[in-house]
RNA sequence: GGCGCGGUCGCCAAGUGGUAAGGCAAAGGUCUGCAAAACCUUUAUCGGCGGUUCGAUCCCGCCCCGCGCCU
């Protein structure tokens, strides 16, 4: 508490070295949560060039290269000459997964240490989040050839046979996933076929947690009804930066239809419009539908997220960010005492 | 003005003389490697007023509203 920075900072007692612990000690970690369309980029930026951070986003749609507009990637504009981490990772068509996320984020996180950089992540897929700060069971990654037996049979055999393996396998496991949940039971039944345990006692041995990181958590949390008109401007908004176009390029390239990135929201919409079944009215209508049942599954993930310092509102709101900016400086300050 | 059809949850939509399927939306929730995914839970007294009946959303009458046709 003895080093602190200015109570009241300002802009230009922000330089990039602001006071931060980079040798021993813990580093510093600031990750905005919050559901889509909220803001937390332009939060992040800001928050950024403030402390001398970089951006790290933490959204496992905008790893896939090609699927900009959708996915609200931001704009170099937007980006406004901070550098931004984890964005365009694989091509479509590449399975990507939380812990191939946790493996590559650890890798940016130790670059930024060594340059002194403050991490700051903006996270709109929560499990990705905690698979970086709370680690993962030692379990293993996925088999696509047990995987395809697995889904092979769940055809053939329907997911109630999936479900009395699994019940045979780890029957606590089967009595927590439900007997319709066929990611899950396949993971679960993939676990317990590769390690030869039950997956219960796997999860038991516990996580690898991310160590020598303070990290401290800003969530947004508009009121719904404000949210939800936001998002109905951004998918317009996203349309008129060209997003139909950016549908038409990815289908005309040759990506197959089933890869997993037309299943974001709004890329099968539109590819379903412009194959002609429905109006453009219809897909616009869809996308900024499943985008609110989207934020609503986001707002019920971070609401359990521990120790979430909620502001009431948007992230490019000045009040708000004024508000970020003093929750990053006591934290800044508190860390760099410990 | 007349005739016909229809009025069931925010939307679509079954249905029966004994107190109302389902789908979508919404809300709440779950989540340890496809998570913008998947799954779970919750949500109506049937346009209004009378009548018949032990009992009507379902039968009858009147009224209101919508649609179609006719004059």
């Amino acid at each position: 508490m003895s080093t602190a920075p200015k109570p009241t900072p300002s802009l230009e007692q922000h330089p990039a070295d602001s006071p931060r612990k980079s040798g021993q000690g813990l580093v510093p970690l600031i990750a905005i949560v919050g559901p889509t369309a909220t803001g937390k980029s332009a939060l992040g930026v800001w928050l950024a060039r403030r402390f001398g951070g970089e951006i790290m986003a933490c959204d496992s749609t905008q790893v896939y290269r090609g699927f900009d507009i959708g996915t609200a990637k931001p704009t170099p504009e937007e980006r406004d000459g901070v550098p931004h981490h984890l964005l365009d990772l694989v091509d479509p068509g590449f399975p990507f997964t939380a812990g191939e996320y946790r493996f590559r984020a650890i890798a940016v996180l130790e670059d930024l240490r060594r340059r002194s950089r403050l991490p700051v992540l903006t996270v709109g897929t929560g499990l990705y989040l905690r698979a970086l700060l709370e680690g993962l069971a030692d379990t293993p990654g996925r088999s696509e050839e047990l995987r395809a037996r697995l889904e092979s049979q769940a055809d053939k055999l329907t997911l109630q046979y999936l479900h009395r393996v699994l019940r045979r396998l780890d029957p606590e496991a089967a009595a927590r996933i439900g007997s319709r949940d066929r990611p899950k039971m396949i993971r679960a039944i993939e676990i317990c076929l590769l390690t030869g345990r039950p997956l219960t006692e796997v999860h038991q041995a516990g996580r690898a947690r991310l160590e020598g990181y303070a990290p401290i958590k800003i969530g947004l949390q508009p009121p719904r009804a404000a949210l939800y008109e936001r998002i109905e401007r951004r998918v317009h908004t996203m349309l008129d930066r060209g997003w139909l176009e950016e549908v038409a390029g990815l289908v005309r390239s040759g990506i197959s239809r089933d890869s997993k990135p037309f299943d974001f929201i709004g890329y099968g919409e539109l590819r379903t419009h412009l194959e002609g079944t429905v109006t453009l009215a219809e897909a616009t209508k869809a996308s900024s539908q499943a985008t609110r049942r989207y934020a609503k599954r986001q707002v019920t993930w971070f609401r359990k997220e521990p120790l979430v310092h909620w502001l009431p509102g948007f992230g490019d709101d000045p009040a708000i960010a004024a508000a970020a900016e003093r929750l990053v400086v006591g934290h800044l300050r508190a860390s760099a005492s410990s």
